[in-house]
DNA sequence: ATCCTACGATGGACGCAATCCAAGTCAAGA
DNA sequence: TCTTGACTTGGATTGCGTCCATCGTAGGAT
């Protein structure tokens, strides 16, 4: 994603460096972070940077298409920069981290049309869930 | 789930109006109801029954695995008095309304070994998403 | 290089879902 | 019937996110 922001431009977007740094965070470590979390590694840089600001460039992020939004529970969502290819994920239920995955399948071709019920069906995640071998022991 | 209240009692739970309430609001329809949904409906039959005695109850039939939970993003969870047969979910983007649905295959088949990350894995979930006949007008 | 202005940033108020808490109530066993 | 500890209550609080009026600025126009 190092070139995102060569990408943005193209669409449009303006470039300012409250949006330069929080795609930069984005870009760091492949981490799944709350919005709070890339509020707070965004203002180690830019100090004065408003949590606003970081919801609605992420929003922004997620119409595009670049990032997707992960709702584990009934906490906090995260955020996903691995939006270029498809994958699912495993979530630890002790501790609550998250790993990409690949399972092998469509989801959507398991789906019969008789049990769409007259849904246009747009997408399926499938979310695994278990314990991380830090948690199991 | 008609003898939920039997099986309850043979578990120590100190059976109360309230109590009651709640379970007869999810014993009716089969549909997917929000906490709030609940309480109003229970409060149709017990005027003064309050949100924090529902939210309570709730998770102890969660707890118990009567009901199941069901968090939609960004939305308030869902209650799924259906907990005894597996199925997976297809939700609505534009109003929030939620489908049991039954796909073929086994999402958990589908995860090889060296995808697991050394993770316990102990289930999946599938969440399909689409907009239903009424929100695709 | 400087000016303009529309788009973006700010931060405090607000809203919703859910939880917490201290005080009052009551189901059910003795 | 009495007693007791589990349950209920509702108002306060928290967590997460959005809204909005105002200010600031990126980047095209001159």
């Amino acid at each position: 994603m190092s070139d995102l922001l060569e990408r943005l431009r193209e669409r449009g977007w303006r470039l300012t460096s409250q949006r330069r740094v929080v795609a930069e965070v984005l870009d760091g470590d492949h981490v799944h972070l709350t919005a709070d979390e890339v509020h707070a590694r965004a203002a180690e840089r830019l100090p004065e940077i408003s949590r606003a600001t970081v919801y609605n460039t992420l929003g922004e992020l997620v119409t595009l298409g670049e990032v997707v939004e992960v709702a584990t529970d009934g906490r906090a969502k995260r955020y996903d920069p691995n939006a270029h290819r498809p994958h699912q994920h495993l979530v630890c239920t002790g501790c609550g981290t998250i790993r990409d995955v690949h399972p092998a399948g469509d989801p959507l071709a398991d789906l019969p049309s008789e049990q769409r019920f007259g849904f246009t069906v747009s997408g399926a995640e499938i979310t695994y869930r278990g314990l991380c071998p830090e948690c199991a022991r």
